[in-house]
DNA sequence: GTCTATAGCACGATAGAC
DNA sequence: GTCTATCGTGCTATAGAC
């Protein structure tokens, strides 16, 4: 029972459809499939709330039984093993993290879309902020069980906006940026209101659940990104 | 024996000089007492390459204690638990964390000082990347232990910085942006290049130990958080 | 201060009845 | 599919000799 795995068996669970190991949306469960569907994704989503907070270790298998409102036995009889139950939520995450990159197409305006996906980001970031949390903490690990994913599916996403960014430069439709720093950069300061929430709460007293600074929060990344702050007369 | 503890006991351990458990810079030992000063901040060292890769919960006092070339049992002789390291080590990250801000006084140009201050930080990011991480972890997690002093101390600091923005833009030295925000999307952007360091490697196989590319990340988050990207003309 | 030995228990995972 | 009971062990922490 090796405490850090490197990979996960092929052990398979019942009800996991062959390859999506996610229970929320994918062959859509028919009639008694749905049961078992619904107490996976409320496994899933406790798991997602609890690795979150206490990381893949700090969290128990007990406490993820709990809220998912499961005994802990049942738990294993969805999921062979923590780890299982960590991968599958991670494999969700990931998908939903870049689908927003998909507005960033060729014939949209740079600006406009930029500050669209920022937008989405923030909003993203508002409304799953575990999830971000969650990711964060894979990526800041060192990824070692998201890896191979971000090396795959993830490169191969970016490198193709990024060549929609650098179409974009040589169109003389947005200053000479490096398309790759563009797309950290907003990814750094959309997700930091999210990932580092706590240290902004402890900061100023506010997150982004206030509608007012919310849109404050989106303006001002927006602005930074696409603005930048060299005075230049009428500021913003 | 609680598994996630809310505050650490006041138990004093060995050689920890009143306040600062730390044992690396502050009253500079004499003579004999230089020995376990050294092995201190030898399992703080270890502490820190651990936890910031494997989280609190997934670190292990042995795994610590073989890093630092210390004894299992030598390890509780110095520290009283697994916790009072943990805390000890982000005591000292904070310090370290928010001291480039010195940089930003009143007197200063504002775009040089800004420019100096991101420098610093992605700088700091490359040759301290377990610090970055670990603190990240930390606060990512709800900043359980650290929470207090973010509060405290680093509200300060932030808020006297804050002023000096505030004042910068009031004459007219840079463009109307709100300071936090401001200095928030600097933290986003330099510590992003550490803490996700593993997905930039995945993306672009690139991280900040190659000069060349740690000089193109510092002037792309200049050029981005000081300029913009918004097209006119002559780029950068 | 450093060691060997071990207490003590939380937790991941399994057995097997129903 | 769900339960009760329990196993095995990895891990924090302590005891006590030297």
């Amino acid at each position: 029972m090796p405490r850090r795995a490197k990979a996960s068996r092929p052990a398979k669970a019942p009800g996991a459809p062959a390859e999506a190991a996610d229970g929320s949306a994918e062959p859509v469960p028919h009639g008694r499939g749905r049961k078992i569907a619904a107490k996976r994704t409320a496994i899933l989503g406790a798991g997602l709330k609890l690795f979150s907070r206490y990381g893949l270790h700090g969290a128990t298998m007990e406490e993820i039984a709990k809220a998912a409102h499961v005994s802990k036995t049942n738990l294993f009889y969805y999921f062979a093993s923590k780890e299982e139950i960590y991968v599958a939520i991670l494999r969700q995450l990931l998908e939903s993290w870049f689908a927003p990159l998909d507005g960033l197409k060729p014939e949209a305006d740079p600006v406009a879309a930029i500050g669209a996906y920022i937008r989405q980001k923030v909003i993203f970031s508002r409304d799953n902020p575990d999830a971000s949390r969650l990711f964060c903490l894979e990526i800041v690990q060192g990824a070692p069980l998201l890896g191979p994913e971000l090396r795959g599916v993830l490169k191969a996403v970016v490198d193709a906006k990024a060549g929609v960014i650098r179409a974009w430069v040589a169109a003389g439709k947005l200053a000479a940026v490096d398309p790759h720093h563009l797309l950290f950069s907003i990814w750094a300061t959309t997700q930091h209101y999210a990932d580092f929430a706590a240290q902004i709460d402890a900061v100023i007293g506010r997150d982004l659940t206030d509608e007012t600074y919310l849109e404050a929060t989106i303006a001002n990344i927006q602005r930074i990104v696409l603005d930048g702050v060299r005075p230049r007369g009428a500021g913003g």
